[in-house]
RNA sequence: CGGGGCGUGGCUCAGCCUGGUAGAGCGCCUGGUUCGGGACCAGGAGGUCGAAGGUUCGAAUCCUUCCGCCCCGACCA
């Protein structure tokens, strides 16, 4: 029996994310370069099955996809003054190209609200321009000091939709359709459930009015913002003079939405499900939904094993792993570490009785099927284990929120709380949306993560902070 | 940027203190036997010891400088 070379979630939270990762073959350091991974196959295909199913559904709410510059003239971050202030310690700036020093530098895109500004600037005139309603696939650059593979790096990976809207109701209600969007994406697909909310002013995007996001609970206990959709305001419409003429002729500044998700998804997506065996993909998002192991000893049985290990794979959709002078228990070790959700394993006994083995990957249970009903079982088994995956991941989320009525229980409840020893929770208390509280938690490691658009709890009370009436309580969580 | 750790075959590391022919396990290649949860035997390939400089008859080992990576903190999708 060959030693794990996955650390257990218990001894180590962190270091088992990192193992998970590696040994699910989902991305690696790219170590040459400062804070940034390579994403490899089994990785970037889960990352193609996110862009599917939010590309279309982008789609389907008429957004139409765009392609903006990396490289943005350094000045633009600076005509918005929250935008600058909040981007500027992280930015990558190019000041040499050609061998001269560039006139005006450029920036690296941390995001792109400001170049998208200059050319809404151009494009829109009248209210007939609007809404413009716009989507990038792009990568972006954020000098962050602390990175972690997935979950920040250097360079990532995501999408940024831009939206101009005529009235601040139209932009708002965009905000939070995008915002519905995630949360659906996040809780159908990845079968990580989500809790829909506000941010509070302190830890909201720089340059918006308000800032919503969806709020996932890793299996530490720690809060993962999954997703943010931005009610831009006025803000950038005046900073790029963004003005259109409305229906009854006077020249208004447009209302802007900006809203991602990224990369990091797929980090959030490992911490949710994987367990101390290794990576546990969602049907939905399993680049291999199912994989048949062959098992033979002599030629002759391995001619007939192979012949119906194909039929039956060809039939439900399964690969074959016919490689040759590996173990079938070897196998079923690489293909469990990757997160196959459901392995079929077919020997001599099995051509004999006419059966099949399915083993799936989130429960460990093995089950002999009838070959002639392999395909509709299969069927069945992904759809549940898809259901299992979020049903189990929400229990967790629930069982792992508490309510608080003061800071210091508050504080007592996070305080021994980290990445790597995990004992996290969400815990719903009242607080004021002052950024005098969020200094307060910050004391301690600990943030508000949002306040709930719905409120399940008990309605109005006073801040854990100010004592001042608040309306609802809102997730405070540590978080990455 | 502050504190700590580490750079030696593809990977994980030993060797360094006390200078004297570069090692182990895993992985890889070849052949054979295996195969229902990480098989075994035999043979084999593979290393400018992070870089530069210095001390020395001789440096992976001692000294200086530099580079990079990891962890902890401040910053953050």
């Amino acid at each position: 029996m060959a030693e794990s070379p996955i650390t257990a979630r218990a001894q180590d939270f962190a270091a088992w994310y990192q193992d998970v990762v590696l040994q699910g073959d989902m991305a690696e350091p790219a170590e040459i370069v400062k804070g940034c991974m390579v994403i490899k196959p089994n990785g970037y295909a889960v990352w193609e099955g996110l862009q599917r199913e939010l590309d279309q559904r982008f789609k389907a709410s008429n957004h139409q996809n765009v392609y903006f510059p990396l490289l943005i003239p350094q000045s633009f971050l600076q005509k918005e003054a929250e935008h600058v202030e909040g981007f500027a310690p992280e930015l990558a700036v190019v000041t040499i190209a050609g061998g001269k020093e560039l006139e005006e530098p450029y920036v690296i895109r941390p995001t792109s609200e400001t170049i998208v500004g200059h050319f809404f600037g151009k494009w829109i005139h009248s209210w007939r321009d609007l809404p413009m309603l716009l989507n990038q696939w792009a990568n972006v650059v954020r000098w962050e000091l602390r990175t972690r593979m997935f979950l920040r790096t250097t360079e990532f990976l995501w999408q940024e939709g831009h939206t101009a809207h005529s009235t601040h109701e139209e932009a708002l209600e965009e905000t939070l359709r995008m915002l519905d969007v995630y949360a659906e994406v996040a809780e159908d697909i990845m079968a990580m459930p989500v809790i829909k909310g506000v941010k509070t002013r302190a830890e909201k995007f720089a340059g918006a009015v308000r800032s919503y996001s969806i709020e996932a609970m890793m299996q530490n206990g720690l809060a993962l913002q999954a997703g943010t959709s931005h009610d831009l305001g006025q803000n950038f419409g005046k900073a790029f003079d963004v003005q259109f003429q409305s229906k009854e002729g006077q020249l208004e500044y447009v209302w802007q939405t900006s809203w991602g998700v990224s990369t990091r998804l797929i980090g959030g997506l490992i911490m949710t499900h994987s367990d101390d065996k290794g990576l546990v993909l969602p049907p939905k998002l399993a680049p291999i939904p199912t994989v048949l192991v062959p098992i033979y000893r002599k030629d002759e049985e391995r001619a007939q094993v192979l012949e119906a290990a194909h039929r039956i794979a060809k039939e439900v959709g399964a690969k074959v792993d016919d490689r040759d002078g590996q173990s079938p228990g070897a196998k079923f070790f690489h293909w469990e570490r990757r997160g196959v959700p459901t392995v079929l394993e077919l020997g001599p006994r099995d051509l004999a009785s006419g059966k099949i083995v399915l083993k799936r990957r989130d429960t460990g249970t093995k089950e002999p099927v009838d070959q002639t009903a392999i395909a509709g079982r299969l069927t069945e088994t992904l759809a549940d284990i898809q259901t299992n995956l979020f049903t189990r991941a929400k229990e967790r989320m629930k069982a792992n929120t508490v309510l608080a009525n003061s800071l210091e229980e508050v504080e007592l409840i996070l305080k021994d709380a980290t990445a790597e020893r995990g004992g996290g929770k969400f815990v719903m208390a009242h607080i004021k949306d002052d950024p005098v509280c969020d200094a307060r938690l910050k004391e301690f490691k600990t943030t508000v993560r949002n306040i709930p658009l719905v409120d399940e709890y008990d309605g109005p009370g006073k801040c854990i902070v100010t004592g001042e009436t608040v309306a609802q309580r809102a997730v405070i969580a540590k978080s990455y």
